[in-house]
DNA sequence: GAGGTCATGTAACAGGTTACATGATTGA
DNA sequence: TCAATCATGTAACCTGTTACATGACCTC
């Protein structure tokens, strides 16, 4: 029910076509939304069929034609009352978590490949971010941006999906420890 | 794909009605995963129909009969196979932070609100997970618990979902600071 | 006597995923 | 010349959500 706004607050940040919201969905979005191509094309129909946002084609010569979407006055409505309405709960599905809460019953050197995996894949996110940071605060710095920036959403979100990262990293690194000091004793269990 | 190995991880404490799984996937397995009591039951059936797990009838004279579900060999060899598997990416899809990241557009003074509100669940949350975790401690250290113990995934997730919901507490703080400052402004530059 | 717990389920619908298709352009 | 990027879409399928139904028991 709320890619629908998703999508709207994405629009926010301005005109995009369907090809731009995927890439944006794909780095910015994805801590707190995630949605396939897909989804975002056959959303955005309906959200223009609702009149939410307004499509024009783009007619291009080398490439094929996009078409752009930008908020209407309806869809700005639309997503200032979603603001104000109550979250339904946070839905979280992590596989790795799966994996490891069954790692006893399972292949713990196995898991403890993809938990090293995990972290690296962390790693490179919070990069990212921190790029993305960089280009937000645009060489203030950040108290002064969080008084003055005309938009503080888009850095807050950041910052969620910043210590999200970081706790992974942490939690990572634990697990590691701990799957390694059992291998060892039960190796040594074994002599 | 996975809620399958979810119910099968959760089946790894023992026994359990549908009814026991919902109440389970409500409190402790929600932090990675997230399903309704109506998915459960589904599942439920496909698993007992693939054989991964034995349902057998109990019989109650004073409730409506219940149906018990266990581990087979081959759903734990199943599970088994699974935690060695590559993890598909995480999904997060968290409301709360669409809201914010449309805030400037939107009603802060009711999103404040709903910081607030979320604040207070991850508070409550973090209480229940301290109880799950000193049950499952079981009076030993959190070191010996982690070197001595049969199985350390129950353990290894709670870990997650509560530093998940520690740092969504500090990111709560931080927003409404953050948004009371810019109200406070707003409301000294309208004098 | 009202509301919560135990215990399961059906049906209808909404939302999300996967596979496939097209086809030119640009950079390594 | 190979892979990636740009740009969109269809179709089929799988997953998840919501509303409703049943009915006895227990606690306030």
């Amino acid at each position: 029910m709320s890619l629908k706004h998703a999508v709207l607050a994405a629009l926010l940040e301005g005109e995009a076509s369907g090809y731009d919201l995927a890439k944006l969905f794909d780095a910015a979005v994805a801590n707190f939304w995630s949605a396939t191509p897909q989804q975002l094309y056959r959303e955005l129909e309906r959200l223009a069929g609702e009149e939410l946002i307004s499509a024009r084609v783009v007619v291009q010569e080398r490439r094929p034609d996009k078409r752009m979407f930008t908020l209407t006055e309806a869809g700005l409505a639309e997503l200032a009352a979603f603001t104000a309405e109550p979250p339904r709960p946070t839905a979280v599905r992590d596989d790795l978590l799966v994996k490891i809460q069954a790692v006893d019953a399972g292949d713990p050197a196995a898991a403890r490949a993809l938990v090293a995996a995990r972290a690296e894949a962390s790693r490179q996110k919070l990069a990212r971010y921190e790029r993305l940071r960089e280009r937000l605060l645009d060489g203030r710095d950040e108290e002064r941006y969080l008084r003055e920036a005309e938009r503080v959403g888009p850095y807050l979100t950041l910052m969620r999906g910043r210590a999200f990262e970081e706790e992974n990293l942490r939690w990572c690194a634990r697990v590691l420890a701990v799957l390694d000091e059992r291998a060892a004793a039960a190796g040594a269990e074994r002599r």
